[in-house]
RNA sequence: GGCGGCGUAGCCAAGUGGCUAAGGCAGCGGACUGCAAAUCCGUUAUUCACCGGUUCAAAUCCGGUCGCCGCCUCCA
């Protein structure tokens, strides 16, 4: 089936078409490491993951290429406030969220460069586009692009350079010889962290490592760039316009952005300061708990984050493992089964066809909404399944050394199941054991209830019942309760399970 | 000032020209249960911010009004 992907570029709806079948390029552009990771910054590669995801799945062989701005004035800024050497700071914060993507189950890119170890190639970029007139240093040992001499600047962001407002809200540079020229290359300071070059010492301006290490890993036109919606202007703007005045090749064909995180419908950014790390929001939920809210709405549209939804998520998920644990398989039978009567395909066709709208989903621009729908309604195709009376077989079992053959309904149970966890997995979900995910909490290990203890109580509350002496068995539910301990009687005995 | 997005049930959220407007959370009624919980069944938008228009047909297209948000400055 063909992939739609909505091109912020052409802003509608295009079939993806890579450049070499079967193989797709995709540079994303990643954090400035001068602090931990926010909430905002998971949505944007919690999202750019499911899209990784999708396109693996369909057999194409995905180079993903994220990077690190490990060098910026506000690195430098931090680093004086807090007295740190900036490389140790950004290694920190490099470390930072590298665990808080594992945490995410968000998969490693390709590769995840550096821009201070691709210095050198910066330095020859921005010298070729000197020389190619594209560029001008400037006093102080700064190099500027020049936007006038790139004629189709703004073709990305949609911009007419004179319409614009430069220096509205910022005093233009008197260096500069349009307004809207920015910075390829910044000449440092006394004591600044510097690199040589043949303008003094100094260090890249940001959008060109951009510029320079996707094409380095990815070649001069690649298939997608990606990013957050905030970097459409200026930075992805600068990134074409230096590209393709140096190569005169196109740059990216695709381009992807995410919309924003907001908390009480604003923006979540550094700047506001209105911001949550990653790391305070899985002291209170789980990591996965997190990944399906940020995967509930489409990419593109605005994410309002607050407690309450990030608890609905927690319900949510907390469904789809019942289901999960629901369909587990019975470990000792052979799950092989011939399903040909007509109630067993129709279950399978149901079955089959929430899978078919999970695909036709993330074909639909990465509709991670909608996949999840599929999956919602996949659980609750498994539910139904195993609240099904066991039909009765059509020729007597025949069980062979004494091991009762699986029956269809288990078959089918099993199926689901494996649906369920593949689906899931497709969004970076549904991987933990259902019962140990819904016996877990978010907290540390050891801050929740002891299982061994919960264990006892049960026996003890199973006793009561069995003796009728409800008062007694109501007592222990209670105390459970309030342990955060949830019952479910059945006629296998009694599960427990933590309220999420 | 320029450019762009959004407004769908109590809440979250798909759907962007044509079957009964997905799915989740919460609520209510029923089944199951000693009672619960989980699960299942039923129920909760004759209507998609508002007004007009196009069309055989619109939540979906066009025009206008109101409200909210983003980019144009570092930001995912």
């Amino acid at each position: 089936m063909p992939l739609f992907i909505y091109n912020s570029q052409t802003r509608q709806k295009e079939e993806f078409t890579p450049l070499t079948p079967g193989q797709v390029s995709m540079y994303v552009c990643g954090v400035t490491v001068y602090d931990e990771p926010h909430i905002g910054h998971a949505r944007c590669y919690v999202a750019f993951d499911a899209i990784h995801r999708h396109m693996r799945s369909k057999g194409w062989k995905v180079t993903y290429v994220r990077n690190f701005t490990d060098i910026d004035d506000k690195i430098i800024k931090r680093a004086n406030e807090t007295g740190e050497d900036w490389r140790e700071l950004t290694q920190r914060n490099i470390d930072a969220f590298t665990s808080a993507m594992e945490a995410l189950n968000v998969l490693p890119a390709t590769t995840e460069p550096r821009a201070t170890a691709h210095i050198q190639g910066i330095v020859d970029s921005v010298r070729a586009l000197i020389d190619k007139g594209h560029a001008y240093p400037v006093e102080g040992g700064d190099v500027l692009f020049a936007v006038d001499s790139f004629a189709e600047y703004g073709k990305l962001s949609g911009r007419d350079i004179d319409q614009m407002q430069a220096g509205a809200r910022i005093a233009v540079d008197q260096r500069k010889k349009n307004p809207m020229d920015f910075v390829l290359w910044k000449g440092s300071k006394p004591g600044e962290p510097s690199w040589d070059s043949p303008w003094g010492p100094g260090r890249p301006g940001w959008h060109i490592e951009c510029s320079v290490m996707s094409q380095e890993y990815l070649g001069t036109t690649f298939d997608i760039h990606g990013g957050g919606e905030d970097l459409l202007f200026p930075h992805h703007e600068n990134e074409v316009a230096q590209s393709e005045a140096l190569t005169g090749q196109p740059f990216a064909h695709y381009w992807i952005h995410n919309g924003f995180v907001r908390v009480n419908h604003e923006k979540m950014s550094k700047s506001l300061g209105n911001f949550f790390t990653v790391n305070d929001i899985l002291k209170t939920v789980k990591p996965e708990v997190l990944r399906l809210f940020l995967l509930s709405k489409h990419y593109r549209s605005p994410l309002d984050f607050s407690d309450a939804a990030l608890k609905e998520a927690g319900q949510g998920l907390e469904r789809l493992y019942i289901a999960l644990r629901e369909a587990a398989p019975p470990a000792d039978r052979p799950l092989k089964q011939r399903l040909t009567r007509p109630s067993e395909l129709e279950w399978m066709q149901q079955i089959d066809a929430h899978a078919e709208e999970f695909e036709a989903a993330m074909d639909d621009d990465f509709n991670t909404p909608r996949a999840l729908g599929a999956l919602f309604s996949l659980a609750k195709t498994t539910n139904k399944l195993a609240a099904e009376p066991e039909p009765a077989p059509e020729k007597p079992m025949l069980g062979k050394g004494g091991m009762k053959p699986a029956s269809a309904k288990e078959a089918l149970l099993g199926l689901a199941a494996a649906r369920l966890r593949h689906l899931g997995a497709r969004l970076g979900l549904l991987g933990e054991d259902p019962v140990e995910f819904l016996q877990s909490t978010a907290a540390a290990p050891g801050d929740g209830p002891d299982p061994d203890q919960i264990e006892a109580l049960i026996a003890q509350r199973t006793q009561a019942r069995k003796d009728k002496d409800f008062a007694a068995a109501d007592r222990i539910r209670d105390e459970l309760t309030d342990m955060g301990v949830l019952l479910e009687d059945g006629p296998e005995g009694t599960r427990w399970r933590l309220a999420e």
